[in-house]
DNA sequence: CTGAAAGCGCTTACAG
DNA sequence: CTGAAAGCGCTTACAG
């Protein structure tokens, strides 16, 4: 009878109270001191990278540590050092599958150097919102990837010191640091193409116009098919979206004039070019009308698209991104700088003619 | 001469040292106790939701706070309280649409209960890797989301006392909960319609064959063939990638008795499949091959694939996930459960000749 | 309704 | 190389 409720009365304990308050304060380096028979210092400093422990109390603290399924408190550290080790990524647009890709480039190099991600998906018009929670965080710096998203949390997580970067958009403020892809470079490159394959009535089809890299893209391939003598005698904004560029693309493709070749400013819109092409208008890719997208992502490679793209090397953009975050503060704060990634022209069957096919 | 080496001083304070140090340390509580003329306890009483504080206190603070800048410290409060509001997110498979569009809904859902995700993308051969970081920020749940993830950090995770849920993949171990699809009953819905479309000879693309999803999949799709007084005639193994369909594609369509229809455990198999069925074997989908995928992933909306899938509905897996993750554990720890969310076919043009076609 | 005080679990000069 | 003590910025019983 005692034992029966003995045994109640524990699991009671276990579950009811415990369960949400005392379950996540878990052994602390006090109990692994007290078991190492060291101090609390000397736990600290045997977890801590560069400290001084000697080797057999060092080996004693872990012994403990391993025993007692120690792992220390980053909450604690953070609050305890003014460093968080915490870095928040604020995305939108995760269905583009190079975003995606940004993403976990990011998310993989900050692991490599011991950082976590704090992920913050963004609903462009309810950004805003969100910028109270970053900063509450006390991130370390934050990275913000998405060609639409507003520049209000850029400037207020500057001003409050907290080291900032765009990936793949700049900002008309130059107190921003920015890594983007060579959106004019790139661009030109498939205007060179477009020459070089003889294409007379050209299309440019652009993102969001707001966006510096549907602007910068649809500079750069103005201006390159000006050198050829060449200009863009159909334009239509497809919003970056695979709806927005069907309804571009049939715009532009049931005119008289009707391009004989389209530069999607990304390759969302293109394919879904291709796509109108072929199914509503009857044209053959490339033959009847040549496509060429941005961004050269997973959708690019697709056989049933075989999209010629202009690849922005994700991994370079997000090392370079890291690195001007992270960068040593030596001295006066670095200017705000925007970093610029080559970008490189892939050719595939959407407008080139294989000699396979 | 004083003065300047006064400025000197201030401005060699003011970067090398103060930059790093003491720049994030922001307002704090005191502060906008001192400015309001309050107490600590006041302003954090202000700044906690069903806390006591007269409208005017109320209100002087909030002046205060506005005026400062403040922004509570959700750090500080994570230690005080034993609580961080911060997720684990622990994704691999990010190039697979269907996942990112997981992560992009479950982000979203966390952020409406005001809860922070720590996102941890995962190679799934390191992920072991990941645990002590996980641990070490004390997050209030985990949720781990990709069908080839180690379940050891559920295991370490659960057994620390945090809550774990699995999203589209189920362990052995019943201590772990899960969310997953009903993955057997949609590969049975797949069945039937090759049943009722009258395929004979059948083809099976296997994704990993440790993963769950795989296995239900198959099993339910044998199960209701066998209905049908019908069975699988090849089968193939594609690992859920591209590549690996592809592969798995080329050896299933060079076979004497090739299948006249296949159904792929994912939709990037099956895409791979209709890429590969198309270009090397000049086949016609599906009049010479129908090809029906799982996920209903946006690859199966575009329009060169068209592809008939199984729509899993990520909107209600988040949310039954955090649902499972976040209930209030009132009594004893609710025992692990699986959740099973009804799945449902959306047929395209790869398994049925459409009137317009 | 409000304030003083203790506590959350670390780190880090400062002595020794 | 190690320990005692103060501090990081909050929350929360406990009095009043």
């Amino acid at each position: 009878m005692c034992r029966l409720v003995f045994v109640d009365a524990r699991a009671y304990n276990s579950t009811n109270i415990n369960i949400r308050k005392s379950m996540p304060s878990r052994t602390n380096s006090n109990d692994v001191a007290r078991l190492a028979g060291v101090s609390r210092s000397t736990v600290s400093r045997v977890f801590t990278d560069g400290a001084y422990a000697s080797a057999e109390t060092s080996e004693r603290v872990m012994k403990a540590a391993d025993q007692l399924g120690y792992c220390p408190n980053a909450i604690a550290r953070s609050l305890s050092m003014n460093r968080t080790s915490l870095i928040g990524v604020i995305v939108g647009e995760l269905d583009n599958p190079f975003y995606a890709d940004i993403l976990q480039v990011i998310g993989v190099k900050l692991q490599q150097r011991r950082l976590a991600s704090l992920l913050f998906v963004a609903n462009p018009s309810a950004m805003d919102t969100l910028i109270p929670q970053v900063l509450s965080y006390r991130v370390d710096g934050v990275i913000i990837s998405g060609a639409t998203l507003s520049s209000k949390m850029a400037l207020r997580c500057q001003s409050a010191g907290i080291p900032v970067v765009l990936v793949n958009r700049y900002t008309d403020s130059d107190l921003i640091s920015s890594v983007v892809g060579d959106n004019v470079d790139g661009a030109g490159q498939v205007a060179r193409l477009f020459a070089e394959r003889g294409y007379r009535r050209i299309g440019f089809m652009a993102g969001l116009p707001e966006a510096s890299s549907s602007r910068d893209r649809e500079h750069g391939f103005r201006i390159k098919l000006a050198d050829f003598g060449l200009s863009v005698s159909a334009r239509e904004v497809g919003s970056f979206t695979l709806e927005g560029g069907a309804r571009a693309a049939r715009a532009m493709l049931c005119r008289p004039d009707r391009p004989e070749a389209v530069f999607c400013a990304n390759d969302m819109m293109a394919t879904a070019t291709i796509d109108i092409a072929r199914t509503e208008f009857n044209l053959r890719i490339p033959e009847d009308l040549a496509v060429a997208g941005y961004d050269n992502s997973s959708l690019a490679g697709m056989l049933a698209y075989q999209l010629t793209s202009v690849d922005q090397n994700t991994t370079l953009m997000a090392e370079a991104a890291l690195e001007n975050l992270l960068q040593p503060s030596l001295g006066a704060k670095p200017p705000a700088q925007v970093v610029r990634i080559p970008s490189k022209l892939v050719e595939r069957a959407s407008t080139t003619l294989l000699a396979a096919n």
